[in-house]
DNA sequence: GTCTTTGCAAATGATTTGCACGTCG
DNA sequence: CGACGTGCAAATCATTTGCAAAGAC
C-alpha cells in the first residue's frame, strides 16, 4: 500500500504535505523532531509551515502510524511504529531503536491498570562517544 | 539520618526551603509537579519562588536524591529514589509507581550503549478510572 | 566581607491555537 | 459554493536565567 492509499484508510486526507512528512519519517531512521523535519521538508516544499509539521504529526501520532518519543523537554518521532524502546546519549543526544522483549507488554493490565502504551527511554553514553573518549 | 545532615553529605546547604522540598518530596507519594509543591510550600513558606523549587528539583535529581519522570510536556517528582517505573493514567492523570524486575538493568550497557538511567511510563486508563466508566 | 542562595521578573523554547486565505471536489 | 487544510503570527505553558538583594559562615 502506498502513503496515498494508507493515509486514506486512516481517514487522513492525503495532501502533499502529509505524504511528504510520512514518507520522511519511514526513510529517515534518525528519529527527528518537528523543527528538523521542517528544516528538511521546505527545501521541497517551499511553502510548508511549521505548525502543519507539528499538527500533522500529532494526527500521525493519535492514528498510530508513528510514534512520539518524549524525552526531557523534547519530542522525536519515529516513523517505526511498533512498540519498542529508546536510548538517547546524553552527550550527543542521538536517539536509538531498542529492541527487548518485553513480557510485561504481552499483558493487558498492570497492577489493575489498562496498558495501552508503554515508553521506556534508557540513558546514559552511547557506544561511539565512548569510543571518542576512549581516543583521547 | 535527618534531611539536614543527608543534604550536607551530598554537599547541598541545608536551607530552609530545601529541607521543606525535600520532605514535602519524601511525604507525598502523589508525585506532584513543580507548581503544585510551591503552591503548598508557599503556605509555610511565604516568600518561597516558583524558580526556586525549580532550581532545587533539579539539583537534588542530579545528586540522585529524587527522581523525575518525564511525561508529555510535563515534569513530575518522586521521592522515592529507587529504580522503578510509573504508570500515568490518560483520564485522571494520576501517575502510579510500578515496580517490575528489569532484569536488563542489571546490564550495564545494552547493545554497546552504557546504561546510566531508565525511565518507563506505561499509559492507558488506571484501576479507578475503569471502575468510574463500569458504573455508568 | 565574601560566597551562596533566594526571589522576582524577564527570557526562552517547544508546541498549540486563531483565523484569514487558498484549494479542491 | 462549501468543507477542509494550510500558513502565518500570536498565544501558551513549562521551565530557565539574569540579576539585585538577603542571608550564612
Amino acid at each position: 500500500m502506498n502513503t496515498k492509499e494508507l493515509l486514506k484508510s486512516k481517514n487522513i486526507k492525503p495532501t502533499i504535505q502529509r505524504i511528504k512528512i510520512y514518507e520522511y519519517l519511514k526513510t529517515h531512521k534518525t528519529h527527528p523532531d518537528a523543527e528538523t523535519i521542517y528544516a528538511d521538508l521546505i527545501k521541497e516544499l517551499p511553502t510548508l509551515s511549521l505548525s502543519t509539521v507539528y499538527n500533522t504529526l500529532k494526527e500521525f501520532a493519535n492514528n498510530g502510524l508513528i510514534l512520539e518519543v518524549f524525552a526531557e523537554h523534547k519530542t522525536y518521532f519515529d516513523g517505526y511504529n511498533q512498540p519498542h524502546n529508546h536510548y538517547i546519549c546524553d552527550i550527543c543526544g542521538k536517539v536509538y531503536d531498542i529492541n527487548i522483549e518485553f513480557n510485561f507488554l504481552k499483558k493487558k493490565k498492570i497492577s489493575g491498570h489498562l496498558i495501552k502504551k508503554f515508553c521506556g527511554i534508557f540513558r546514559g553514553i552511547c557506544s561511539e562517544c565512548q569510543k571518542k573518549r576512549e581516543q583521547k
